[in-house]
RNA sequence: GAGCUGAUGGCUGAACGGUAUGGCGCUGAUCUGCAAAAUCAGAAAAUCUGGGUUCAAGUCCCGGUCAGCUCUCCA
């Protein structure tokens, strides 16, 4: 019985699809003006994880996993750079995509862009204002400097949305008290939100009933969402900053414009966190994807993430990417040189406990611990009887792969460094050259190398009268 | 100021109210020429603090301390 936490609730729920055995579930992706830090790579293996989980249990999933391309600092940084930003987001969208990848997250079922979308956000804005939920500033040109084609901005109007901060938990009043923000004249309400925003000179824009200029940052994902899998679906989610306002905005949204109930299920992931501070852009604490795998594996930043419960807060250490290695390197060992048969042992009870530590809201950190017992007695079994090992080692390896770890061939992942890029047949010759001095016993001979080796990088195990290698 | 989380061994992080799971690290043994890997055993070893409920509390309730977060762009 699977539950999972609703942030709305604050509580662990059964979960229950809309459609029996079918789950639409919508995440809030990226902002492309920038690299990916460890905590975009949070909510993308996250997600991910999710979502192979799902599938496993027989649910077939549709993942929705949007790209703002146009917004305020997409818009900044392409000028501070001098290209245009379809240059900019193209870009980022690729390195995106690449880190991705490197972290072993699937491709989602839809990846929907702002840009794109453009009909179905002013269509939706359209019909807000139909319906009493927005208001347009149009003719009211006292107007900012510089806009001289201004027409006018569309906002929400907060206070005819009766829900409004029901996500978060938040009373209006209260949100007014604490209003940190000038407040803009052109707003009814200071909590009253942009949904349209007219564009300035030399701005990119797309045509609307209210002129040219571009989507606020909550309607596209209203839109987008409601486009891609309906008015009502199961499970939206993202990180933990986006509940408010962003996801609050998006309900105001939604259920104003459709009149339905918008998200059954909202999972918010933790933060990333350095030095007990959240990773963040604007504190400048954060760290790429890319910077970390010059060091360490996806795979092994994977297992990193893994290796808490997603809501909990994950702190960034060198020391924790070391263990993450380490722990894996265990779980690589276990699996080599053994033939993994296809089938699987369903029967195996540590199936039925994977099973229910992931049901009780996705719980990896007791998933693992699955995995580690497995290895335990896979390693247990492979010098008295290496067919049971195997067969053993073949629910290992299936369950890991729904966290979507030890996909690689472990041979390979053994031999693979993070940091070298030599293709190994020197180590084979120094391997050669050791066990010959080795053969005659010159030990001194065959410690130095096996130090020139280490050194390098290359750890070796002597076992059944062969040598095999690693990297360390 | 308002609100929300959390506080578990050297580190990290689990635990339907029933004397605390794993991983990493550390010590010893087995194995090995020595290692490594693996297995076994182990460590003066821990539930922030003060109350309460209960036969029984890490787990539920109240107070305190500390930390993080949200209320503003942010995954």
């Amino acid at each position: 019985m699977l539950k999972i936490h609703n942030s709305q609730t604050r509580k662990k729920e059964v979960f229950k699809p809309i459609t029996p055995g079918k789950i639409k579930m919508y995440v809030c992706g990226m902002t492309v003006y920038d690299l990916c830090h460890l905590g975009h790579a949070r909510v993308l293996v996250v997600f991910d994880t999710v979502t192979r989980y799902l599938r496993y249990g027989g649910y077939e999933v549709t993942y929705v996993r949007n790209i703002t391309d146009i917004d305020d600092k997409i818009i900044n940084r392409a000028n501070e750079n001098g290209e245009d930003f379809s240059a900019l987001t193209e870009r980022f969208i690729q390195a995106m995509h690449e880190d991705a990848a490197q972290l072993g997250v699937l491709v989602p079922d839809e990846e929907p862009r702002a840009t794109a979308s453009m009909p179905d956000i002013v269509d939706m804005i359209q019909t807000l204002i139909d319906k009493g939920y927005a208001y347009t500033t149009q003719g009211d040109n006292k107007a900012e400097e510089g806009r001289d084609n201004y027409q006018g901005d569309v906002y929400y109007d907060v206070s005819a949305f009766a829900g409004y901060g029901k996500l978060s938990g938040k009373k209006l009043d209260d949100l007014r008290a604490g209003e940190r923000v000038a407040v803009d004249e052109r707003k009814h309400d200071p909590l009253d939100f942009v949904l349209w925003k007219a564009a300035k000179p030399g701005e990119p824009s797309w045509d609307s009933p209210w002129g040219k200029g571009r989507p606020g940052w909550h309607i596209e994902c209203s839109a987008m969402s409601t486009c891609c899998l309906g008015n009502h679906f199961d499970i939206h989610g993202g990180g933990q900053d986006l509940q408010f306002p962003h996801h609050e905005n998006e309900i105001a949204q939604s259920e104003a414009a459709t009149g339905e109930t918008f998200v059954n299920l909202w999972m918010h992931n933790g933060f990333v966190r350095i030095n007990d501070e959240k990773m963040s852009k604007s504190l400048n604490n954060f760290f790429t994807v890319r910077e970390i795998l010059k060091l360490y594996k996806g795979e092994e930043i994977r297992y990193f993430v893994l290796a808490s419960q997603y809501r909990s807060p994950l702190n960034y250490s060198d020391q924790l990417l070391d263990n993450a290695r380490t722990a894996l390197s265990r779980l690589y060992n276990t699996l080599r040189g053994l033939e993994i048969p296809a089938s699987v042992d369903e029967s195996d009870s540590a199936i039925e406990k994977f099973k229910q530590a992931m049901d009780d809201d996705f719980n990896t950190p007791e998933a693992l611990a699955v995995l580690f017992d497995l290895a335990n007695q896979v390693n247990r079994l492979r010098d008295v009887d290496e067919k049971a090992a195997a067969k053993k080692a073949s629910v290992l390896k299936t369950l890991a792969n729904v966290l979507g770890l030890l996909e690689t061939d472990a041979e390979q992942f053994l031999h693979a460094g993070a940091r070298t890029s030599d293709n190994g047949e020197n180590i084979e010759t120094m391997i050669e050259a050791r066990n010959t001095a080795r053969e005659n016993k010159d030990w001194t001979e065959a410690d130095r190398i096996r130090d020139e080796l280490d050194a390098m990088g290359v750890v070796l195990e002597d076992k059944d009268g062969k040598t095999v290698w690693r990297r360390s």
